[in-house]
DNA sequence: AGGAAGATCTACT
DNA sequence: GTAGATCTTCCTA
């Protein structure tokens, strides 16, 4: 089955908004389960990429072990104590990892995008990663983040269309399931991944 | 200046 | 399923 013939089905083009800042300054577990269904929306030169978020991550403060803040405020992680819908971004194994930080007043933490279905602009994801294979497009954080080129650069930076990169939210409904995060030496008790069941994009 | 860690990816078997 | 690649960043000296 045509999974994009699916959504796009179910979605109202009137209801479509671009989400604002607001939308970050909840707990990260929270957003993260909202960011479910939406689109990100990526614009190079002319090329309009776009995809669904079928897997996030979330990701406190200084009393998570598995958070970059963990170990406190750094050059490298300030961006988790500042204004909520700001483009996080760092790098592990040569990877880029895209996050928005999202939090409640005077908290700290971010959510991370781990897998994108793409819907639009394929053929210039395809050239971004080198490969013609669309289910290894955008099916992992370092994979969705080439994609859409989206690097250190972008860190600090709001999520907005001025700045080619932001949320769109077109009514998009989803079921999801939870679990562990992954990749992490010590996580929490409470499962803060969340995914879009039945998903061929999630990572796994 | 060098070592180590890391929320990963790829190419194998 | 897993070993090895690969590089950015931080930390210590």
């Amino acid at each position: 089955m045509n999974l994009n013939t699916k959504f796009s089905a179910r979605a109202s083009r009137e209801k479509t908004t671009v989400l604002k800042n607001d939308f970050f300054k909840r707990s990260p577990k929270v957003v993260a389960i909202e960011l479910l269904g939406k689109i990100l929306v990526r614009k190079i030169n002319d090329k309009i990429l776009e995809g669904m978020i079928v897997e996030t991550e979330a990701y406190f403060g200084e009393e998570d072990p598995a958070s970059r803040a963990y170990h406190g405020k750094k050059n490298y992680n300030k961006e988790m104590w500042e204004e909520p819908g700001k483009i996080f971004v760092y790098n592990v194994h040569n990877n880029w990892m895209f996050n928005i930080v999202a939090h409640e007043e005077n908290k700290v933490g971010a959510v991370l995008i781990r897998a994108l279905h793409p819907l639009r602009g394929i053929e210039e994801m395809m050239k971004h990663r080198g490969i013609r294979d669309i289910r290894e497009l955008t099916n992992g954080p370092g994979k969705l983040s080439k994609a859409f080129r989206i690097d250190k650069s972008m860190n600090g930076k709001f999520l907005s269309p001025e700045n080619f990169v932001y949320i769109e939210d077109r009514g998009i409904e989803i079921e999801f399931d939870s679990s562990h995060r992954i990749g992490v030496r010590r996580d929490l008790k409470e499962r803060l991944r969340f995914f879009v069941i039945n998903d061929e994009f999630v990572s796994r």
